[in-house]
DNA sequence: CAAATAGTGTCTTTGAGACACTATCGT
DNA sequence: ACGATAGTGTCTCAAAGACACTATTTG
């Protein structure tokens, strides 16, 4: 093993694969785009972009989200990297795939003005479904999904899904879209509460009792 | 930024980097080499290998695991992608890391024939010392060390640190390293009790009441 | 039997879950 | 007043934590 062949070790392409989720009419959507090019042309696939050669993977990550979305300052981190891919069967591509979470209301003040293919995949659906997606891209959306799902449940992701200000119910609401089975009210007040802090602000003009508006608590830094 | 350079999208290398932990006296290790080639000549670095262009990512780490300690079979995940990584000036390269456990027997076993520079550090030493390592292997330890304390809480990712048969107060004791605290005894094997089963074994020789070796429970597959 | 570690019984405390109740808006 | 959603009080039950006790070996 120790006289591996040398010439082997050439250099690869690196792409990051972007996993954009939002929740839209209370259901979780991803951002998929319709590629246009050979390798699975006219089949759905998750949004990427290569790494510069001077590009930290994160930059590239913020680069192509800003490509799709038109967003900076969005939450995201790394998911995992996918090294067996064989996107183009002519060359090597190590992806690493990023997943970022928006609140529908920001997304689509800036959506429409870049990819026009893209659109928001209904993912309980895509996944059920028989629908192919390009490369492995399937199989990177339920490991989003599996992780999404157990990462709400012992950190703040679920935050990112909504706005600055958001009432409890859509918070609530967030939380058992993302788990899969609905939750008591006054549990869920519960144990979120050391998370939240009180704004002086409420709903209104609904025909019910107005709704209190609610923020994430201050970072312990 | 849709007109990005193309000519920035050369390729890079990839290489695995290896988090090699067990356990010794009572102590979490890690297995560092001490670097003979120019970057950082004759500092400690994590080990690692660069990915063939036919490799998978995963079958890199095998093979950097075997070259490193004779093992094959034993456990590792991958645990994060490192691309701001100046290794050499020169080139670019990605490092994809990745975190094995082997309890200590099955490493003396083996150890010594590969890398002659290998080594175990203590991990907690390491991180609170200043000592000097290469690259941003100390930075990648840490939060190697910090996903490992999280997982021992909610997967069976310490019975990698023992051996197939084992006693309680060894796993126990496991559990404790990694949670960097004492545990009730009665408690632990509540715990636990769903995730073992009994075997016919027992210590001996020992100066007191003989200690019943358990298994990991079969999976539920 | 003394030293040492293995192993168990049980009380207390904490938090998840379930459910019923009250509060406040618009119409 | 009624429909609708916001928000709270409290009982139950299961798990985590704390601690004291018994059990079995060697020397």
């Amino acid at each position: 093993m120790k006289g591996y062949d040398s010439s082997q070790y050439e250099k690869m392409s690196v792409a990051v694969d972007l996993l954009v989720f939002t929740i839209e009419n209370d259901r979780l959507k991803i951002l998929l785009i319709e590629r246009s090019e050979d390798p699975y042309a006219n089949v759905s696939a998750l949004p990427g972009v290569f790494v510069g050669i001077k590009e930290t993977l994160d930059d590239a990550a913020k680069r192509g989200i800003m490509e799709e979305t038109g967003l900076t300052d969005i939450y995201f981190e790394q998911l995992y990297t996918f090294g067996d891919v064989k996107r183009d069967p002519r060359m090597r591509i190590i992806s690493v795939s990023y997943m970022a979470l928006v609140p529908i209301e920001k997304l689509k003040f800036t959506a429409g003005e870049r990819t026009v293919s893209a659109y928001l995949a209904d993912v309980e659906e895509l996944l059920t479904s028989k629908k192919k997606l390009a490369f492995d891209h399937k199989e990177i959306i339920r490991y989003a999904r599996w992780r999404l799902e157990n990462k709400v449940e012992y950190t703040d992701i679920a935050f990112h899904l909504v706005e600055e200000n958001f009432t409890l119910s859509e918070l609530q609401k967030v939380y058992e879209i993302l788990l899969g089975k609905p939750l008591y009210k006054a549990n869920f007040r519960k144990k979120i509460s050391p998370m939240i802090v009180e704004t002086d602000l409420s709903t209104s003009g609904d025909a019910h009792r107005p709704s209190r508006l609610y923020r994430r608590v201050p970072e312990d830094v």
